[in-house]
DNA sequence: GACATAAATCTACTATAGTGGATTCATTAG
DNA sequence: CTAATGAATCCACTATAGTAGATTTATGTC
């Protein structure tokens, strides 16, 4: 499933489902949110794509958070994650591409292979990674990365372990693309 | 905070923060995330309730899923929870009450106030605790619990731990409110 | 100070989200 | 079968999300 064209449907399927799980009517739903029935039926059927603000009302009246909503959404994923089906998202302005190679709420490891094209870099901030442990392992080309207040070289094979979360750069001063694979560990 | 009425400044606050801790500009963000720019300024004002479809555009931008997205924002709440903060949600159909005491992301343990009207009663789905385990106390009034697939009469000052997920349903069938405690336990 | 440029906001428009009520469809009881 | 009722979808409308480009504001250099 494509990460961003389909997300209308997950929701459809996963709202319907909380609805049936529950024994409620679109009108019962509707009353409990205080959106329109018409509302409620159509985001069933995947026709529109509700604001922020309604989806707040409708996981309220199920007695979820956002995060819990989305979470079992997310987390229907398959355990085997083919190549095919594999979230790929592309910076338009570096070509910087990123595969999301296994990522399901829930599972205690994240493990993305990014490609970074020649002569580009990219930052990290530290608080992206607050409570989790990430590695690196470059798979071809060679990659500068800043961590930690220092530079380090790594060429292919090389396999980096993160300390406590800093500002992180990674940097491709070749004119080959470099590409590496990101172990984010959850605790 | 109201679960509800504020979630878009929530939401505004957790983009803005995420954009300027990798340092890119209104323009840069519309950019990797295929928004209008216009789109990004009016949404970190507030002034908009972002779609789904947006939003899910913007976090897969920040290399977010919607349930990481949206488990920072709700994290972001104090760890002392006030009585006049804490967020309540009431059936209009039913006066079924929930007073929420105690939820933040990534603490193992909920706690949920609800107040049962009389002659009412309120089904669980099997499927909404998969995962936790859970506690009801009743602090006033009578309960009738179907859990496990046996009734069970809980007084005022009873305590029932939950088996395996199964469907529930709390009733009240006296002519008081009842109220009771849950208890949530996350693995 | 002047000038250039980056960044954010405004503007006028189109597209679509969201509503209340009407209509259609499905189910149940007699 | 008919009639009643619950459930879902349709309809016509208003409100607002979303856009591209213009304008204003902020920043940096000389």
């Amino acid at each position: 499933m494509s990460p961003i064209v389909d997300f209308d449907s997950a929701i459809a399927d996963r709202i319907r489902a909380e609805r049936s799980a529950r024994g409620w009517s679109i009108a019962e739903l509707a009353g409990k949110a205080s959106v329109s029935k018409a509302m409620i039926s159509r985001i069933e059927r995947g026709e529109a794509s509700p604001t922020a603000t309604l989806l707040v009302k409708i996981a309220t009246a199920f007695g979820l958070t956002m995060a819990s909503f989305f979470s079992r959404i997310e987390e229907k994923q398959q355990r085997l994650s083919r190549l095919t089906n594999q979230p790929v998202w592309t910076d338009p302005e570096t070509g910087y591409r990123r595969r999301q190679i296994l990522a399901q709420s829930g599972f205690p490891l994240e493990i993305t292979e990014v490609e970074l094209p020649p002569c580009q870099e990219v930052a990290l901030p530290g608080s992206s990674y607050t409570f989790v442990r990430q590695a690196i392992w470059v798979t071809s080309g060679t990659l500068r990365l800043f961590e930690g207040g220092d530079w380090h070289d790594l060429a292919e094979g090389d396999c980096f372990a993160f300390g406590p979360p800093s500002d992180v750069i990674f940097a491709n001063g070749s004119d080959q693309p470099c590409r590496y694979t990101v172990f984010l560990g959850r605790m």
